[in-house]
DNA sequence: AGGTGTCGTTGATCTAAATCAAAATGGCTC
DNA sequence: GAGCCATTTTGATTTAGATCAACGACACCT
């Protein structure tokens, strides 16, 4: 190992990647943690209004929070992914986290994490990114409140691909119905949209109807 | 002045209402200050992609900050009012900051303030409240994608009514076209979308059209 | 392999909002 | 007050996306 930085838990390009770990924060951080912690897709992990005791790391999979209103629709605010960390900065929730996929999760006690940021400046720097990281991208999409259909599902597919892990092809582990939520259209828009794309050849699907090969996204004229 | 707890710059019921400003704190923050500078309606304030060295407190006006697609569109993101302060958390500004109508602000050395908040925990927990709430604002701003017109601008006016110091009366000192670009409709769409309120009786305007004296909000069905 | 349920797809129709065009309003200067 | 400008309003038409309805595809289960 020797003086190269080791990370602290990064299974994939995410949040946590901006996180090293020398072995006193480590050990600190991990007197806090609870878990791993294993959700099947759709249930609950934590609800809107409860008291947030505990901040979330994502391991594996997908996490979702959301808003649902009272006449029983439901709008996706953020996707979490592997080595995304989330949750912290509320006392209260402001939204309901569930799994968007099976996942699972790392919960670390909030209070601790405060603690111990008041003397780590390492650490208190990590989670002042973390929620500027969060509120950069709430911006982004609140700015694709006017754009098409397909223009916001391009973006999305772009910065999904990009925090997935960039590659050419991306597998979408989540169902239609949460990406149309997210994106505030409705599933059969989505399919549609999806549909368009492939005929226009800017993206093909192979086999799974949850792998996207994608063409030159560049190529394609968008908004942005 | 006693154990009174005084605030620092609160025009009305904006984010700096939560920063006690003890003597030390005040005169350490005033020798980061430059201003106040004035601001007329329309003018750029700060410009995406530039290094942001400095932090904005709102003291009278309003101020947008927006993003300027390639081909002239544009989207109003957030706007402050006096009191809010923001610009906080980010090195390089994501967006534009633009004077929404004549506006006085003041600036405030972002690194030197960083530097305070190292050792001052009551500055370091209000910069985290801003973004935190900067944060809620963007969520919740981002969740409204897919509802409709009148209910976007009712949230829309429920949430200027309650930041402006809330009264049955709401003047709005900004532009429709800047109100368009935030909820993310186009300018005909608002001026239709006030008239059938009016004519339902959720509100009235007298005299000026920027005047708008609210019914019961609540009687309204909304989505929330 | 056949049944069953969830999820995605496709088609027909409807509607909210966009767009295009023009008129009305109010604020401003002279 | 008359004229001029920016801003808002109203009307006619078009369109993207919603809604309603049915069908197809796939995973799962025994």
């Amino acid at each position: 190992m020797g003086a190269a930085v080791t990370k602290y838990r990064v299974p994939v390009g995410g949040l946590c990647t901006d996180l090293p770990s020398e072995h006193s924060l480590k050990s600190a951080l991990s007197a806090l943690q609870r878990g791993p912690i294993r959700f099947m897709r759709d249930h609950v992990i934590a609800c809107e209004g409860e008291s947030a005791d505990y901040v979330f790391l994502v391991m594996s999979g997908v996490v979702r929070s959301c808003k649902t209103f009272q006449n029983g629709e439901r709008a996706v605010v953020a996707f979490y992914l592997p080595g995304d960390m989330f949750g912290w900065g509320d006392e209260i929730r402001p939204l309901s986290i569930e799994a968007a996929s099976d996942a699972v999760v790392m919960l670390i006690k909030r209070k601790g994490l405060a603690t111990l940021a008041e003397t780590n400046t390492q650490l208190a720097t990590f989670l002042r990114t973390v929620v500027t990281r969060e509120l950069e991208r709430a911006r982004v999409h609140a700015a694709s409140i006017n754009i098409s259909a397909k223009d916001r599902f391009l973006t999305f597919l772009k910065d999904w691909s990009k925090r997935s892990g960039a590659s050419s092809t991306v597998y979408l582990s989540i169902g239609y119905q949460d990406i149309a939520d997210y994106l505030g259209f409705n599933i059969e828009t989505l399919s549609r949209v999806i549909t368009r794309l492939q005929k226009s050849g800017v993206l093909s699907r192979t086999g799974s109807r949850r792998t996207l090969r994608l063409g030159d996204f560049m190529a394609v004229r968008s908004r942005n």
